[in-house]
DNA sequence: GATGAATGAGCGTTCATTCAT
DNA sequence: GATGAATGAACGCTCATTCAT
């Protein structure tokens, strides 16, 4: 009880550690968390608060509402992920495969391991009730993040490397089995006997996927892995 | 609307009642439909039977509680599908080619455009609140419907038709893109403003699919792994 | 299954039994026990009915409401007695410390050990929700009752058999011990290790009055008080 | 009935609230009031809620349930009551007459005269719905106090003063008197053309039982049964 | 006469929200 | 800024009562 590194020689040790600009961050990372784990309806917000620290009448001194809360929680939390994910692209310069290959790997790293897949799963199972947000969800997220990887592909259908697809069907059936899978590694990672082999995962997608895009190159085919 | 047997000498309506055999179907689709659209914790019983045509009193008769009757919509739904589908792979004698796209083409048919769908949101959503219930739905449709998949991708490895993969993963990877855009669907048809072209996009995920997991034809087949 | 005596002989034995003259009878005796073990409004009138053999509505073909029914049950079970009880005194020839002993000993039989003693219970549990039902049995049950040992007294009295005490005060005193331990067991009885000894305990009622009420005999009279 | 300490120079009322430590003792007052008057079935939490002059809610900042309200009634206002009796036994020098018309009149100061009163008749009419209770009430109350007064006779019983009676027995029989009358008036004290005359009813349970009690003094001794 | 499906008012309990401190 | 006592609307569930069969 009371874990002060050096407690010898101050007297009265400064015994306050969170500051007021830390608060709201902290309520947010507490409500991703339970949102994530138990829904929006089933979450308490006097569980929010006991998690970041604080008593129930605190969060009502950063947020108007739970669903304002909700709000937060999505909007704090992903904008900044695209923004990174978009200066990825922009500033990549190797090919198109490798682009893509990175991409994948990167969402993963950045979403499906992170709190961010517990934000997929959340709009998903809120949409209906909070339409402003979920339009606001699938306008600056989820097409952000499509319109991404729609130049990945569209930069390697042009430099020759993939076949011509059908671009806006294809970014959604490429990123699908990685919402797929880290949505569902948030919901029923305790259900199965044994647990979803990422890496093998990632592997098998990704050899499916080059194999179905790349373009035939002339005579001889090269080995893709 | 009116099923009355013999509608044309009774003035009055044919009152309502006695309908013991029909009520729990008729509740379950209610359920479903609600537990889908606003999560169950966000579905009143009241709403449930109205939906039904019935009072809140009515839902008791029938369903010991909130969560037998999710339980109820999930088993009585999901079963018999997941029979239909093993015995249509069982029965089925032409290409593995040709069954792969059956498969996933009936797939979409008979869960994506139906309210199976719903149920795989549903349980996406709720599994932590009731993991009972998420342990079934695993073992009995979840993994039985990739074991199906996995003898259909196992079959075209031994007819030398597919190129030899990671069945197990395969197995999501080629399912997770129907899965997310038939949950997808569910959640956020209203607020794209252009709906999911279901034939365009099955049509790619088929293609990349082909072309990504077809064996190399006739004599040199380089083996990528 | 089937106890008719003698089912050789008919082929169809007539297997209605319970009359409808039955009904009422039985519907009061099950809704007595059950009101006495759980009280008026822990009762419900389901398992009444179940208790009895029929189903709900049947209720309701005797009895216009449960309130309706537990004063039925009242009525029907308690005046009979009371009037027996009457015709017992007033029959009675013998010496006054005979029959006071002949009225407790008859009283714990008639009462203490049927279903009245769970009427005695119920009728203080609810009296304050059903004042006129109170009224009624205050008034034709234990009013009655009093005044009967009333008349015990005061003949003993008059007989110079037992001292001269205040009636109506002594009356109670002398019932106490008798509705309190009938309504004792119908409440507790599954809480003592060592259940109640009637037999002793009505032995120590009896001996304490009888020391305490008998006139002293000839010239010696040692006052206590 | 304005409680605010200085109500002299504030002009609008001194609102309500911060009332912790006073709360659950008034909600505890007015539920023992509710559950003695209409059971424990027949009590809303509102109107105890409201009859403590607060709403519902409140009441589960203090209680968990109905039923641990039921509870602290039981406990909280009983307990110290009997430890108190048993201090008053302890140290009672007199004589065991003494001792024991002092024993029923105190009873009846503190039990028959209040609220205690009350529990009684509570815990006979619930006692099958909260076996558990009902099992804490038997054990800590009842059974203590017959040993309280179980030591009074035999202190009588060895001075000689007392004649040798069965004294388990003996105690239900001389607390009979006093339990029954004090349920009797919380039950039907609006019944009654003319209410229990108290002292008139001591005095003959008193009278009565001293001279059934009572040693035959030296020679000669009658025996009755 | 008897049934039992259906009703709907009512209550216990929860929890987002408020506000005096 | 932070607290937490208090509120009150809302919802799950029960059960007395009704009535078509």
């Amino acid at each position: 009880m009371g874990k002060s590194p050096n407690s010898s020689s101050e007297p009265h040790a400064p015994r306050w550690r969170r500051r007021k600009e830390a608060r709201p961050a902290e309520l947010i990372a507490a409500a991703l968390d339970l949102f994530a784990e138990r829904g929006f309806a089933g979450t308490k917000l006097e569980d929010v608060a006991s998690r970041a620290g604080v008593t129930k009448g605190t969060v009502y001194l950063y947020f108007g509402s739970k669903e304002a809360l909700l709000e937060a929680v999505v909007r704090e939390t992903i904008v900044s992920e695209i923004e990174r994910a978009e200066r990825h692209v922009d500033e990549y310069t190797g090919s198109a495969r490798e682009l893509l290959v990175s991409y994948l790997r990167n969402w993963w790293h950045a979403v499906g391991e992170t709190k961010l897949a517990a934000i997929a799963k959340l709009m998903m199972a809120e949409s209906t009730s909070f339409p402003d947000l979920a339009a606001f969800y699938v306008g600056e997220v989820v097409q952000r993040g499509r319109r991404l990887l729609a130049r990945v592909l569209e930069r390697g259908i042009a430099s020759g490397e993939f076949r011509p697809v059908d671009v806006p069907q294809a970014v959604r059936v490429v990123l699908a089995p990685l919402l797929h899978a880290s949505m569902w590694r948030q919901s029923f990672f305790q259900c199965e006997q044994l647990p979803l082999d990422v890496e093998a995962y990632l592997r098998t997608h990704v050899d499916l996927l080059m194999h179905g895009i790349t373009a035939p190159s002339h005579e001889d085919d090269t080995d893709h892995a």
